[in-house]
DNA sequence: GTCATAATGAGAATCATTGTCAATTGCGGT
DNA sequence: ACCGCAATTGACAATGATTCTCATTATGAC
């Protein structure tokens, strides 16, 4: 590894987009990203949106997390003091921020129960809301 | 939940022979348990195993997880229908079984209390093993 | 043994992601 | 402000993992 040969990222207009699209929060996909950026009047192509993604994974500008299905979650990373989660619906995609108590502190023990350093953790809880929920009472 | 519809899965030559395999313990893709399965001389189909795997997957004989490449490996869960989670390293890619106390409880009176059923939840702890971090001193 | 039907295998289809490459465009040097 | 070239882009082909399709096979109940 050499960084050393510190890559120097250009501001383009598209990783400009990008950057600006991130400051939204949440979890998105890469191809969610992109539409939401398509939507705001972008022409971005789909594969800028994941270099420009990666590019910001590696450099530590973003979050990255791999769900069940395989796909690739992306989110501007923010400060470790205001890390909490997401309650998820299942049917409608609603989602809402929630803490879980002694979460971080529970993951540091086992971790350290381990032998573990530089614990990290993805939560992700979902669920069907009650207006889903009323839907599915057919 | 009905477990009334109990669905009893047949006990062909083809599962006995990914049971078999699973024996051998460890985490592996879906694709290395089917070459395994083929050089054992089984002529078993990819898909089959794919089934298979996610069959065993939900009825929790197996454990299943994602790696940040995307690929999903399993491996015989050793204590079966208790659901527990993982704590992985990133850097070499062990998992070992880890219970995080209350979370099933927690995570069901946060679904309560923003009104979600069924709830359902990922946890995803990384870090890195005391071998990995012992490796990084150079 | 018979039979209904779940399970299988081969390959096509799908989905997220990555690679290709000609055209475009930051941006350091002038 | 202007040049020039390498980094970047976009359209689309390619990849790799997983799922689907469907004709064929074989399990388990009777």
């Amino acid at each position: 590894m050499n960084d050393a040969t510190a890559p120097r990222p250009r501001m383009t207009k598209q990783r400009a987009a990008v950057l600006d699209a991130l400051d939204q929060g949440g979890f998105r996909s890469a191809q969610s990203w992109h539409d939401l950026l398509r939507h705001d009047g972008s022409n971005i192509g789909l594969a800028t949106v994941y270099r420009t993604l990666q590019a910001l994974s590696e450099s530590g500008d973003v979050d990255s997390v791999v769900t069940e299905g395989g796909e690739t979650l992306y989110r501007r990373c923010e400060t470790p003091e205001v890390h909490h989660h997401h309650l998820r619906c299942r049917v409608c995609g609603a989602a809402e921020d929630i803490d879980i108590p002694d979460l971080e502190e529970v993951s540091a023990r086992i971790g350290a129960e381990h032998g573990f350093i530089e614990l990290e953790h993805v939560v992700e809880l979902t669920g069907v809301c009650s207006s889903c929920a009323a839907k599915a009472q057919h």
